[in-house]
This record gives structure tokens, C-alpha cells and sequence, in this order.
DNA sequence: CGAAATTTTGATCACGTTCAACTTCAGTGG
DNA sequence: CCACTGAAGTTGAACGTGATCAAAATTTCG
């Protein structure tokens, strides 16, 4: 894999992570080779175990095949803080690969597919093809709005906006990856670990939830939650959907 | 200013932005000029103004010579929250340039001078140059950093941790474009605006500030702020400083 | 089927908000 | 130069939200 030689699967340019960049940019068959040749191998990791340890090294980019993570950080008072959700398609190791060493933590929250890259290849591909430096730019601009929005909600936002902000973006970012269709959407994590991200007490999360259900916002079976009322939602939760634009192509350096 | 015959100023290498970068990467005087030559313009803005409007298009860098700004969001519930401080040194417009139209908005809490890039062109000097693509990629990585620390004050953090927290990363940040040293900084807005970022009320965060005085970590004087015992500011805010690796320069490239 | 993890419900209490008044300070015009 | 004005900072009292702790109910998984 990433060998010279090795064909490239059929299954890359379905890799939800590939797909996904393929939104923001032109992938042509030569950037999708340019990009499996920077793979290094590919990983299965199982459920709990931390694949990122804050106060150690990491340096290389974990494409995100199939499966949950959350980025955390513990804190000395006792608390920890979910950062954010990792679905199927984001990268695991941004931060972390910019530090010495990293500050977050990251746990699967589900068996998890990886392909791992390290961060010096995919360094060298941005000087071969500086898109993907550009591609790189787009992902952390993107990690940073979620960061912003995520700030935003504890900060400002009461538990029941908090909540409904949090359905919907998740449902939002699962859409793109095909893990939710048709206002459902099945929660990745338990209700511990979903209260440490929004800063609540399960119990109180717990509760907004079934408020949530009891003024007819949304349905829930378990961990699936159906949104009966999308319109009320977004008001609800104040959601804006990201409307990121396109990397420019590189004809356009020559063209413009 | 950026046109192909005008001379670069002697003050350029010593703006807060150009030093900030050559922190992280390697600059050597034609990165300078070719910094330089994507310069648009320069211009000032008044205290209280807005410069990036939530909903509209902004599609330009900004460079902050000198001066302060907030970057926020308004709600719907009438509240708002501060997305983060601007310092000298910081750019405006990321990730407003990212996006079709902004999502939050940007106003000058003090007199501002900037230095203007169109996106384009910083977007072709990627294309020339690959590291100013990575360079963008740390930027926006510092700032996810920051914004994710954000969360965990707003999140999990109390109002002391919070401030004390705050205080520190905002030394930290002054100090490094040279507005603040020996355990002394200003504050660079009204305990108005200090609050909304922190998520707390105005009686509270004041009264927040003068429990860390009265505890001795602090001395206050107006908006001076002394920290008179770091060490336990450090630990009560659990704050650690960002260590970010430098940029892999071109040579890499090839000789990696 | 049994044990552990997760979700749900309940009661109490503290922390931080809210609202209001008062003080201090900076800027401005008489 | 001082009086006036408005903004910013400070202090106080009362209230309400959401945390905490505990226990029960339910689901998941070995």
C-alpha cells in the first residue's frame, strides 16, 4: 500500500474522507493516486482504546474509514471535555501532528477503520501539489468553525439550544458520509459521553432531551432520534449549515 | 504597495504578522517580497467598527499591524458570545474567506491598522510557493487550538480556572508580538466584552478578578493586570503553553 | 441468564445570573 | 478649570438553573 507499484482499489475514491475533499476540490485520477501514494497502511482499532494520548508525540494523519472517536481533554479539577465528535470521513492527528507534543486526547468510541499517513508524506505531497496544502488549509478552517460553534454553545447557548445545535450538525456532518438519511440519525457515543462534549450533567442532558421529545421537537428509540419538527430546530438551536467554499483548482494560479 | 516596482518598506520584516510567521517557518528575503508583493493596500479602521458583517461576503486576509478586535456571534436569544480576541499579528477574514458568506462578525475594540490581501492572491501565491499553503494550514491550526481550549473554559472550566486561564493565554499571546512583558499585560477590552467570551456575566467575572486578587495571584490596577503568582495561576487555569512544531521547509521536500 | 453499563427519575442545594443601585473614571463643553 | 455626561467598573440581594448525589429502571453484552 502506497508502494510504487501497488495498484490503487476501487474502493479509495468511495473512502469517505476522499470523498469528502472531493467536494472541496477537483480531484482528478492523478490527485487521487498522488493521494493513496501517501498512504502508509491501514489500521483497525478497537472500541475504547486511545489512539492519541495527550503529553505524546503523534505525527501522521488518520483518515477515517468507518467508525467514532472523540477528542478529549482531562482536566486537573476531575472534568474532561469532549472537543469534538470523529465520524467517517474527518482525520484523526490535526492537531496533534503540529505539536510537539499533543494537548487532546483521542478514544474510539466504536471498532474503528483507519488509513494512516504519515505527517511528513503528506508534507512532502503539499510542495509536489500544492492544492493539497490548500486541502489541508480547508480542513482546519472547517475544524475551527465546529470549535467556534462548539464555544458558542457552551458559552451562550441554554441546554436546550445547546442540544438541539448539537442534532443537527451531527446529523448534518453524518448526512455527508451517508451515515443518516430521511431527519434520522443514530447517536455515536452515550449520553456520558455526549454531555461532556455540550459541557452538561447527564442527568440534565437527559432531561433536554426528553423535553425535546415532549414538545413534539423529536422522536427517540434508544439512540435513534428522529427530527419531527426540523424547522422549530434550527430556530431552536440558532443552526447555520456550513457553506464552505471550493478550493480554487490550480489553473485557476495560471488563468486568473 | 504590491506592485512589481515598488520598493519593499524597511518595516515590513518587523510587522507583528511577518514575525509571527517566521517563528514557524523559514523566511528568506524573496518569502518577504513575495509576501509583500500579495499586499493590496493598507488601511486603518476606527474603534467600534465592524469589519467582517455575519452574512455577508469577505473574501480578503488581513494582517493586524497594530490594535485590538473581537471576532463574535449574535444569537437569537439576544446573547453573544466572543469567539476570540484579535491581536497584532492575527489575520482577520479566517475563516470568513472560507465561506460564501460570514458567520460571525468582527469588530475593532481599539484603533486598527491592517495590511490587505485578496484570498485570490494569496491563494496563487500557494500555487507558487506551497509553504505559504502550509503556513495558512498552521494558522488556522493555531486557531483551532485555540478555540478548542475555548471550549473546554466555557465547557468545564469554573469562572476561576476560566479567567485564569484566559489571563494566561492572553499574556502568552501579547508577549509574543512584544504588547506585554514581565508578568504584566493590559487588557485589551471592557469587562463587557472580556465576559462574553468567558460565557459569564459582567458581576461576575469582576467579582472573579477580585477573588484571584484577594487571593494574592493577581494585582489589578484599571486594565493592568500583574500576575504575582504565576506558578499558581498555571495550575488553578491548568493552562499549557502551545508548542507548535515549525513548518517543514521546501529542502525537506527533497532531501527527506 | 447474570453482571455491568447505560438511561431515567427524583430531591436537594450551590453557583452564577439577573436586576438594581452606586462609584469611579474619561471625555467634553461651558 | 470645573461641571456635566455617559461609559465602565463595583457591590449587593434574590432568584432560578443546572449540578450533584442517589436510586431505580432498562438495555447491552459476556
Amino acid at each position: 500500500m502506497g508502494s510504487f507499484y501497488a495498484p490503487i482499489p476501487e474502493s479509495w475514491k468511495d473512502h469517505p474522507f476522499v470523498k469528502r475533499l472531493s467536494q472541496y476540490m477537483d480531484l482528478g485520477s492523478a490527485d487521487y493516486e498522488s493521494l493513496w501514494r501517501v498512504i502508509e497502511g491501514e489500521t483497525k482499532v478497537e472500541k475504547r482504546k486511545d489512539l492519541v494520548v495527550d503529553g505524546y508525540g503523534y505525527r501522521k494523519l488518520c483518515f477515517v474509514e468507518d467508525g467514532f472517536a472523540a477528542r478529549y481533554k482531562l482536566l486537573r479539577n476531575g472534568k474532561r471535555q469532549i472537543i469534538n465528535l470523529i465520524l467517517p470521513g474527518d482525520v484523526i492527528g490535526l492537531p496533534g501532528s503540529f505539536l510537539e507534543r499533543a494537548r487532546y486526547s483521542v478514544i474510539a468510541l466504536s471498532p474503528l477503520k483507519l488509513h494512516i499517513c504519515p505527517i511528513n508524506s503528506y508534507v512532502q505531497l503539499c510542495y509536489q501539489k500544492p492544492q493539497f496544502g490548500l486541502a489541508l488549509s480547508w480542513l482546519a478552517v472547517q475544524e475551527m468553525i465546529l470549535g467556534a460553534e462548539h464555544t458558542i454553545s457552551t458559552g451562550r447557548r441554554n441546554p436546550e439550544e445547546r442540544v438541539a445545535h448539537f442534532l443537527l450538525e451531527l446529523y448534518s456532518r453524518l448526512k455527508i458520509v451517508g451515515r443518516a438519511v430521511n431527519s434520522r440519525l443514530e447517536l455515536p457515543a452515550s449520553q456520558e459521553i455526549i454531555s461532556d462534549a455540550l459541557g452538561l450533567s447527564v442527568p440534565h442532558f437527559n432531561r433536554t432531551l426528553a423535553k425535546l421529545r415532549t414538545d413534539g421537537l423529536i422522536a427517540t428509540k434508544g439512540r435513534q432520534i428522529e427530527f419531527i419538527d426540523h424547522p422549530a430546530l434550527e430556530l431552536l438551536g440558532n443552526y447555520q449549515p456550513l457553506n464552505l467554499t471550493r478550493i480554487p483548482s490550480p489553473h485557476f494560479a495560471a488563468t486568473n
